[in-house]
DNA sequence: TCAAAAGTGTTATCCTTACACCCATGT
DNA sequence: ACATGGGTGTAAGGATAACACTTTTGA
């Protein structure tokens, strides 16, 4: 049943063979105590794909198509991130046109039915640099002195200067604001400087596993930046954490699952003003004694809120380090 | 050169025609005086588009060419909307899925090369509830009872409250505050209320243009409230404006330009200090003298921001009314 | 008693909003 | 003179950020 669009792919129109293929694609995220995770299947690390079949009723039918069958797994929040367009050489009388609409999906990491060859893995093993809830990562560290290396190595004066101003402002150099939204421009300099491996060239001049990161299949690293840069942003303005949550949860939790999607640390008092203030939550009226100190409240997630109004916010109160 | 592509529309698979397409279109937005425009070509109101095929680069390229063509206008800043999927019957034997990758496009009405086929129209012709400028439109006083009534013709009470507070959040009913980016949930509401022409049934149930606005090819109308919608939310974090402002500007055309977007008032005091304060802009040192009035400054976007920060807002000082 | 986490209160600061007012030009 | 738009100053209110502090459990 989902092979019947494969024909297309052999369709010839001159004398090269030429076919267009549509993928789908999904970075599917999830919180596990207080790590945020990625769906991904095979050895080599590939996000769940599979492509576009006219017997799928939609695009998001088709995705949770592939990812159950791949994974599992079922999805529910689903966003689109970005489609994009490759042109692959397959061989001399190939060539084959991958156009790839990728999605962000959301759940909970227990809701796993069969794991299957798929594996969870935290997204700081892709993105070392990224987390910073204990302070600046070493990896941060070591990437900056390569980084200014390759702002110098440019050419001219101004690209250098260009260079320099990108990765400072990207990476925080100079005593500027680590900005956590910036997770794709990161990747992408890294990628231009040759510091990660999916860069090619030479594999002397990428840094250790523990400093570039792990690598992925094809350009899912990328695309998994930008499911991080998209949930980073939109966690500060839609009440979307609650689909990583179980149905009930303490503040502490909710807050600790905010903090590792943002890679910081959140200022404890202000954050819960804010979401009782928002009215996000309610008390279920149960307590939490699992939580190595004092009782904790137990809440759960005011589903009216989606009905009441156009949400503005879940801002976040991050710390000033 | 440009049909290569069209070969894959016609390979067989089984019995039925299959066929997957690949469409490109573009809103491509500007803003004329105090009117913001969109182009479209043809008589009925479609957005330009075309399909993507093998002799095209990228897919940004591929929309350029064809924009270009049907238009004979350039485009500068471009981003991608949303790409979507449709299955359409064309007959008994033949089925067509169709992949319609949707961009919105910013550039200046003056750049237009030439016109051919197109044209230049406000985008409040089709949204006439959507501009507040000089208060609450006619068109919305119109709709009301119209929304209210398809609220109350609900199946069940559930229905009929979620359909009254849908309205009433997307319109402003009770006092709410009107929010300028819901332009496409008001269309979504529209649309699912059969009070604009796309939705089919019967002519009579729709009121006249003046109040439904003008319809347009297909879901070509939903495209471009997808991008009214972006546009309105962006302006409020990102530059981009200036994409639509010529080299030079006064303080107050450019604060016209933003009104015309967001199809609202701001307080002209409170708007010049926040450009200015986020160094936006800077001083050309000459002044027009065209104003009605007192000459006035004339300032240029300084690009260098794009460069020296993730630029994080040019909010709205709106006015409450 | 102490550690750990829950939970409250207060203050300083900044940003937003509203509004009052003066300035320079053309008719 | 006055209409039109350019341009500045200020004060109230709300949101944010920082931090000090009390409470309740288990070990």
């Amino acid at each position: 049943m989902h092979d019947q669009a494969t024909g297309l792919r052999k369709s010839i129109t001159s004398r090269k063979r030429r076919a267009i293929n549509v993928d789908l694609i999904a970075v599917v995220a999830a919180v596990s105590d207080r790590e945020p995770c990625v769906l991904t299947v095979g050895q080599r690390g590939s996000l769940p794909s599979g492509p576009f079949e006219f017997s799928h009723r939609s695009l998001q039918s088709g995705l949770r198509d592939w990812v159950e069958q791949q994974t599992g797994h079922p999805l529910g929040y689903i966003e689109q991130l970005y489609t994009f367009a490759d042109r692959d050489r397959i061989g001399a009388k190939s060539e084959q046109r991958n156009i790839s609409i990728s999605y962000l999906a959301l759940t909970r990491q227990e809701a796993i039915a069969a794991p299957r060859k798929s594996h969870w893995g935290s997204w700081y093993e892709y993105f070392p640099w990224e987390d910073h809830r204990s302070g600046a990562p070493e990896a941060l560290g070591l990437l900056r002195p390569r980084l200014l290396a390759w702002a110098k190595s440019a050419e001219n004066a101004a690209a250098r200067r260009e260079r320099r101003q990108r990765a400072a402002i990207a990476f925080a150099f100079d005593d500027r604001p680590w900005n956590e939204e910036l997770a794709l421009q990161r990747y992408e300099l890294l990628y231009e400087a040759a510091l990660v491996e999916e860069a090619g060239g030479d594999r002397k001049s990428v840094p250790a596993a523990s400093v570039s990161g792990r690598a992925m299949v094809a350009d899912h690293r990328r695309i998994l930046a930008t499911g991080i840069a998209r949930l980073r942003s939109k966690i500060k303005y839609r009440p979307v954490v609650f689909e990583l949550m179980r149905p009930t949860f303490t503040l502490l939790q909710l807050q600790r699952a905010v903090e590792a999607l943002a890679g910081r640390l959140i200022n404890k008092p202000n954050f819960r003003r804010l979401v009782e203030q928002q009215e996000l939550v309610e008390e279920t009226g149960d307590t939490s004694l699992d939580t190595g100190g004092r009782p904790a409240k137990l809440y759960r997630f005011r589903h009216a809120v989606l009905d009441e109004r156009a949400v503005v916010g879940t801002k976040l109160p991050l710390t000033r380090s």
